[in-house]
RNA sequence: GGUCCUGUGGUGUAGCGGUUAACAUGCCAGUCUGUCACACUGGAGAUCGCGGGUUCGAUUCCCGUCAGGACCGCCA
């Protein structure tokens, strides 16, 4: 070994001791006939000292910033410390110099406050994951899926590989697709998620899998969503929703005990689907606030408002968010900034009340009766200093106009803490939703989702009133993992294919591995996933997904370090079976 | 597919229809024995993303394009 320590190591314990260290130069400080260079390795920074009495100081004169360096020395008290580094008492003096590699001038600066833009961060990610910032979320990330792994492997799971060749299937996201040389004309595609093998496991026998499992999606990217991601994927047979429900929450009680030093609360509140959308408008809720979500369809019914009465009469909602003292904090200004945002997710326009002196007022209270005030006033239970924003809209609209708001607002107006984790199960979701414009059935979670043991018939004569056993794990008002029990017999896997409009021979052609295992013999069985990088986010506080994976990519799914994807050449094309189209072909 | 924001020395920003293109940091040279964002002095470093247009003149205004970012659609 070339060194003794780590950076992070040494303290006035160990003065008087010769030592090795290695690591890159993160700053080099020279004062004349003394010189200090911090030495930066993983875990952390230790200040080295030159003085002039032999001849190190004069060779530091050549080493600059990321010089990959080895020094032997001996531990020394400083004479002024800095009591903002673990190793702030001491420096070593050193007595002998390596420069194991010299570094060109970076092109950012390897420092937790750099300036560099990500798309230079992102070329140059080696660098950038020099930073302790990023290094320190690696760590996390790795203490996170070691207490997962550790609690798995306690309880009894085993850890298995799946696919990553595999079969694409219809439904879903959009598939990365890999041409097949020997079969040419076909294709694999990569998994976007574990799924159907995690049920073979089951139908194999296997009572309890996991997997942290690579997953890809070719849609379009977001702050949270990269096209390659990882999940925690669970699996287990011959159990009940709580029994998974209960695996999950001891799971994720450890991870937040190892990680945050936090208990959290088991077991997690539980929320039907149908109570949080019409709470909160939502599926995954933030309940760190309330600010519920009112219904004032009633107050309504026979408005001359032209524009409530046409929403009532298309079928649509009237529904209100009341922000406690909020009507001081929200100028017209403010109002119409809300109003451009609301739109955004289709509301045509937002409505809104201020109560003060017990008295309504806003621009659109001149067309309400005497009645609908009244009615508005108590249904909100409107306070002086209120205000309360109206959407009419189709159903969906008003409610995801105003879940939105309602996270809007609770930001603006902070309404909760970062360091409180509310986290809570969803559940009961529907087995479908109707698509009006295509004119079809969705299925909410995944086919193979158990309907409720009672709803069972439901799926042939009224399938959008059918329950599922399927539930989500929220937190801070994202879906941190969701999950479901599957589908453990054939007539029913078929009747939910059905609904979906797959007749036999699609079902066939796209299912038929999964419709032959289950006709020999299945035990019931489900499981959950957990999306692993959110989980990484909400534990170390970053609002971006790329901070959170060692090499991720740009919006439009690029790799900048890489330059993937690339060109290949004809001869790769020509053994693929594959023909190149450009843009405009 | 759509909407919006950004693109100027190595890095990050400022700026403006005519400038010697400014500032910070980094870089180079020098002084300095207690720094830790060391300090001080001096210096080098930019076809202002790319293409086209308007104009006597464009880094600045307009159009297109490319790249990065945010959001809507999409993501069972």
């Amino acid at each position: 070994m070339i060194y003794t320590h780590n950076n992070n190591e040494l303290t006035i314990e160990n003065l008087g001791e010769t030592v090795k260290l290695k690591g890159f130069v993160a700053k080099k400080r020279d004062l004349g006939n003394l010189v200090f260079i911090d030495l930066r390795d993983q875990e952390g920074i230790t200040q080295l000292a030159f003085y002039n009495e032999n001849q190190l100081k004069e060779e530091t004169l050549s080493i600059k910033n990321e010089y990959v360096i080895a020094i032997e020395g001996v531990v020394a008290e400083r004479s002024s410390k800095n009591p903002n580094m673990t190793t702030g008492d001491i420096e070593i003096d050193v007595k002998k110099l390596d420069v194991l590699s010299t570094a060109k001038q970076p092109p950012m600066m390897v420092q937790d406050d750099t300036d560099a833009l990500e798309d230079t961060r992102l070329k140059y990610r080696y660098l950038d994951l020099r930073r302790p910032y990023l290094k320190n979320i690696m760590k996390t990330r790795h203490l996170i899926t070691k207490t997962v792994r550790d609690f798995l492997n306690e309880e009894d799971f085993l850890d298995f590989e799946t696919p990553m060749l595999t079969k694409s299937t219809p439904e879903g996201a959009r598939d990365y697709i890999v041409p097949s040389r020997n079969h040419k004309g076909n294709f694999y595609a990569l998994p976007q998620s574990p799924q159907l093998f995690k049920q073979l496991l089951m139908i194999s026998g296997f009572e309890r899998y996991y997997q942290i499992a690579k997953c890809f999606r070719d849609e379009d990217l977001r702050s949270d969503r990269q096209p390659e991601f990882t999940q925690i994927d669970i699996e287990m047979s011959f159990v009940e929703q709580d029994d998974v429900l209960d695996v999950s929450e001891r799971m994720i009680k450890r991870v937040m005990k190892a990680v945050k030093g936090i208990d959290v609360k088991t077991p997690f509140p539980r929320m039907t689907y149908a109570e949080a959308m019409r709470k909160y408008g939502t599926d995954k809720p933030d309940t760190r606030f309330e600010m519920f979500l009112t219904n004032l369809d009633e107050v309504f019914t026979d408005t001359e408002f032209k524009v409530f009465a046409s929403t009532l009469k298309n079928g649509g909602s009237i529904q209100a968010i009341n922000v406690e003292g909020g009507a001081t904090t929200y100028s017209r200004k403010k109002i119409d900034a809300l109003t451009n945002e609301v739109k955004k997710y289709g509301a045509k326009g937002l409505a809104w009340v201020k109560k003060d002196d017990g008295e309504l007022s806003g621009p659109t209270i001149k067309f309400f009766s005497d009645n609908e005030i009244q009615a508005l006033d108590t249904t909100l239970n409107m306070q002086n200093g209120d205000i309360a924003f109206i959407v009419a809209d189709r159903l969906k609209v008003t409610r995801s106009a105003l879940a939105f708001l309602r996270n809007h607002i609770a930001k603006a107006l902070n309404l909760y803490d970062d360091n409180t984790f509310d986290f809570h199960w969803v559940v009961d979701w529907p087995m479908f939703e109707y698509d009006a414009e295509d004119e079809r059935f969705y299925a909410l979670h995944h086919p193979f989702t158990r309907a409720h043991d009672a709803h069972k018939d439901r799926l042939k004569d009224a399938p959008d009133k059918a329950l599922a056993y399927g539930y989500d794990l929220v937190v801070q008002g994202q879906e941190l993992g969701g999950g479901s029990l599957r589908i453990h017999d054939l007539a029913m896997q078929s009747d939910v294919f059905s609904v979906l409009g797959m007749d036999e021979a699609s079902q066939q052609s796209q299912f038929g591995f999964l419709l032959d295992a289950l006709q020999y013999g299945t035990p019931p069985h489900g499981g959950i996933a957990f999306g692993l990088d959110r989980l990484v986010m909400i534990l170390t506080g970053t609002k971006n997904i790329r901070d959170v994976i060692a090499f991720p990519k740009t919006a439009s799914a690029h790799c900048l370090l890489t330059e993937a994807p690339s060109p290949v050449s004809n001869a790769q094309l020509e053994e693929l079976g594959l023909i190149k189209k450009t843009r405009d072909e």
